[in-house]
DNA sequence: TCTGGGGTCCTGCCCCGG
DNA sequence: TCTGCCGGGGCAGGACCC
């Protein structure tokens, strides 16, 4: 149970597919929010390219022994496969799948050109992942002549065309039901809620399609007797509150009524950026360790100045074997964007927090409060900072030339293949339709 | 079943300074 | 000078989302 719950029978008639007769379609007026996602999308992706397996149960996934299914199709669903499960598990399910590993830039660039048509009908456009966004058309419907569904059904037709993938729509006056909407549309449907029909719409769900709640809200809410979101509306806030802590409490009474103040927002700064690496074989020598921690730095740092970005506050994150997670950070003096300095810092917390002995399985740097190279740079009194942000510049530079692996500090070159775990560039993300 | 990697937000604790 | 209170910032970690 999630977000992605199938569209109740008694809600048949708000499902849009491309047969729907226009004069059965519902009423949107006054439902300005789309959601949009694509179907299986990274599988979607490759089966461009490999025609020959449209029906057959295809799964995209990292080749190592810790990897999990980034994206099924949905042949391969049917036989249980899901976003985020193990490979293994996924093996066990259907081994007669064709199992493809990711591939490196595809992605981002069917997302960017996706993106760019929905833009071409509003530029309140807030992508959340790859491949979804939220879009505002209620400024646009005047302009363009239309509505919001017409502009959802040619949205649909032009990806599909231009791109070889379906998508599905969700099409609601709020994000929330928006969101909920795309996912019963799935696959390849839309599905309006009308602005007189979302209580009815959102009532009779589990409070698990609720935003926000995971398994550990879902069994607080559980305890307190709460199974619908029609439970969680006629619940007073003051107990809510108690159930699931303020904030939770505020936000899901809000939703669980309808009610979503959140506008759709375009280009949102980041926040954090970071990278992390779980080893194939759980990981004691505190050399390996050292390196990894390396590469995490220079991978972070080089990000940092491709959006001409600094941090501040260092985090490491560390998996030990028995998977207790551990973060530890520390705030640098100034910011910076310099992998050298990330890595001194990561490398302290990192010597402090490992004992002797343990065996790591995760290791993770993140760098946290964020600000433009040119607004949020302090002045620095030392002197070393600039050149080793310059010859990180020229290793940019080379990279971009010449591939990933031009550049690396001399202490990476000797680490072995087993080390490291790489499925690719693209992989950071599964596929959202879990 | 045996659990990736990228993020955001919230809460609670502790310390410090006014 | 000492003490108590309070707010803010740093830090750690949990929960969640995609």
């Amino acid at each position: 149970m999630g977000r992605n719950t199938g569209l109740p029978d008694a809600l048949r008639r708000l499902r849009i597919t491309a047969d729907t007769a226009r004069d059965a379609w519902p009423d949107d007026t006054g439902c300005g929010v789309l959601h949009i996602d694509m179907d299986a999308f990274f599988a979607a992706v490759e089966l461009r390219t490999r025609p020959e397996l449209v029906d057959k149960p295809v799964v995209v996934a990292g080749g190592g022994s810790r990897s999990v299914v980034l994206s099924a199709n949905y042949p391969a669903r049917e036989f249980g496969v899901r976003s985020a499960m193990p490979v293994a598990a996924a093996r066990r399910l259907c081994p007669h799948a064709v199992y493809l590993p990711p591939t490196r830039g595809a992605y981002s660039e069917i997302s960017s050109a996706v993106m760019a048509v929905f833009a071409e009908f509003t530029p309140l456009v807030e992508p959340l992942s790859l491949d979804e966004a939220f879009l505002d058309v209620s400024g646009a419907l005047k302009r363009l002549r239309t509505t919001p569904a017409r502009i959802g059904a040619e949205i649909r037709a032009r990806i599909a065309a231009e791109h070889g993938i379906t998508c599905s729509v969700g099409i609601a006056p709020v994000k929330f039901a928006a969101k909920l909407a795309s996912g019963m549309a799935k696959p390849d449907a839309m599905v309006v809620v009308p602005r007189d029909q979302v209580r009815e719409f959102l009532y009779p769900l589990p409070v698990s399609a609720l935003s926000g709640v995971g398994q550990r809200t879902n069994a607080a809410l559980e305890r307190a007797g709460l199974r619908t979101i029609a439970d969680v509306a006629a619940t007073p806030l003051a107990r809510l509150k108690r159930v699931v802590g303020a904030a939770a409490g505020e936000h899901l009474h809000a939703l669980a009524n309808g009610d979503d103040p959140r506008p759709v927002v375009p280009d949102s700064p980041d926040k954090s950026l970071g990278a992390e690496q779980t080893f194939d074989v759980d990981q004691g020598d505190h050399d390996v360790l050292a390196r990894e921690l390396l590469g995490l730095a220079q991978r972070v740092a080089a990000t940092l100045r491709r959006k001409e970005l600094v941090g501040r506050t260092v985090v490491v994150k560390i998996r030990f074997a028995d998977f207790t997670t551990i973060t530890r950070s520390r705030s640098l003096p100034a910011s910076t964007d310099v992998a050298h300095e990330i890595h001194a810092c990561a490398q302290t917390l990192l010597t402090a927090n490992v004992p002797p002995g343990s065996l790591v399985r995760l290791l993770g740097v993140r760098v946290e409060g964020l600000s433009d190279r040119d607004g949020g740079q302090q002045l620095r009194l030392d002197a070393d900072e600039p050149r080793w942000r310059d010859a990180e510049l020229a290793a940019d530079t080379a990279r971009d030339r010449f591939g990933t692996s031009a550049v690396r500090p001399a202490s990476l070159l000797s680490l072995s293949p087993t080390d490291r775990t790489r499925a690719g560039a693209d992989h950071g993300k599964t596929d959202t339709d879990r």
